[in-house]
DNA sequence: CCAGGAATGTGATCGGGGTCACCATATCGA
DNA sequence: TCGATATGGTGACCCCGATCACATTCCTGG
């Protein structure tokens, strides 16, 4: 996309070049900026890398700033006192965790684990926000993100608000799910690393009700499970099933 | 709170006088920017009133812009295609409504209705973000708005999501909605102009097991109902009912 | 002030899906 | 390579709450 920009501080070469050379999301949050701007953003990022297993931030905790993933994919989950969990979404590469809260200045309101090793950059509540106060146009776009993720957790919201049924959400999942991945009409693979177990967590349901609906699913000839990938064989009949009853 | 500030453009004045005089949130978003940022606000504001049963704007539809709540209430819901409804939260005086649609240029995610008569402030689409653009200060309290309105939702997608039981979505709605109110220990009065239908659609269940939790919850000494107040005289064994099974 | 629709209250019914218990695989680390 | 532990698969049970079908009360506008 945008012109590669090589700086010499600590950081700031590979920052920069993760940035303008994300592959998931063209015109990215901080892209494009003023040279300025990157400059002081550079500045202030600090990256690290992080084995299958840790923690980047718990909910409840003060937030200490945000995070942009690099590569990797990162957990977001929150949970009930009683040990009960609900998956907010899997993070990818080119998502900002923890902006919300690093924004509003309250506790982190999920806790983000990191599910396989990933690469992701720092930045400090204090100096993100003065970043924010000082470069306007990447509050901007600061402001867009959020929108975003609000709308993407929206919609997750209405797929366990609003279905009847734990067939009508898995199938609902399975589509968005889809949508996100290369769509190749009639039949579509994509690949799905989540356990039964991470499956009930998002869309509200338990663990033997995703195997049985997966075996369900199967039986009719909906889809088709071959390790981890998922091969969507009639995504016309998993729509049906978001309309009836 | 902030000194007053009098513009002569024909809607400025009112406006101005509603920011800085808004009895609900203090240092609200518009509130102590630049006389100049102020004074363009003023120029790109247009109000109106709404009668009760007025639709602001239907999700799916185009972003138009977005609408300032000055007086009133607006529910905001999102309904599925069999006629369901989920409904987000009822927006008081000083939220902005539509704010995320407008700022990533997507459609409306919800439907605002009005639910008592109302009068708002609107900024167009493009004459919103020119004034982001053009006022970074005002960028990133959008941004800080937003992070807000997110973690809203997401308090509630937690109700919904984490709770067993429909009398512990009951339960958690009751505290939470007193939360917002005067909270006066021991015993807590409050409001609630909402009919069990919507407080349904607001936790996810249907109006008969509102219905008959609001007299188990009587019967139970929990609380006590005349009209549209309610007295909560156990908030202490309404927590309980958030814990156990 | 009255009529008619909205809101509330309540019983009967029944099925989805949570939970428990258990076994069968698969996977991964030592 | 092998055992431990995570994951997947399946039957039995049974409770919560959705749904339907009313009766009753509230309240609002003409």
């Amino acid at each position: 996309m945008g012109t590669g920009i090589s700086m010499r501080s600590p950081y700031g070469l590979q920052i920069i070049e993760n940035c303008v050379t994300c592959p998931h999301k063209e015109s990215r949050l901080f892209c494009n900026l003023a040279p300025a701007a990157l400059q002081r953003l550079s500045e202030i990022t600090s990256s690290a890398t992080y084995p299958k297993g840790a923690t980047l931030f718990v909910e409840g905790q003060p937030a200490r700033g945000v995070f942009i993933l690099c590569a990797g994919h990162v957990k977001l989950s929150t949970s009930s006192s009683d040990g009960r969990t609900l998956i907010l979404r899997i993070a990818e590469p080119g998502d900002l965790l923890g902006l919300a809260a690093t924004i509003s200045g309250r506790p982190y309101e999920v806790t983000a684990d990191v599910i396989e090793p990933s690469q992701a950059n720092f930045i400090s509540h204090a100096d993100f926000l003065n970043f924010l106060r000082e470069h306007g146009e990447a509050a901007l776009r600061v402001a867009q993100e959020l929108s975003e993720t609000y709308q993407t957790a929206f919609a997750e919201m209405r797929t366990i608000g609003l279905s009847h049924s734990a067939r009508e959400k898995l199938a609902r999942f399975l589509l968005d799910w889809s949508a996100h991945h290369p769509s190749d009409n009639g039949a579509i693979k994509f690949n799905l690393t989540l356990t039964h177990e991470e499956i009930a967590q998002m869309i509200g349901a338990s663990r033997e009700t995703v195997t049985r609906l997966f075996a369900d699913f199967k039986k009719r000839n909906l889809l088709q499970i071959k390790g981890s990938s998922v091969i969507l064989k009639d995504k016309r009949g998993l729509e049906q099933l978001l309309q009836e009853n």
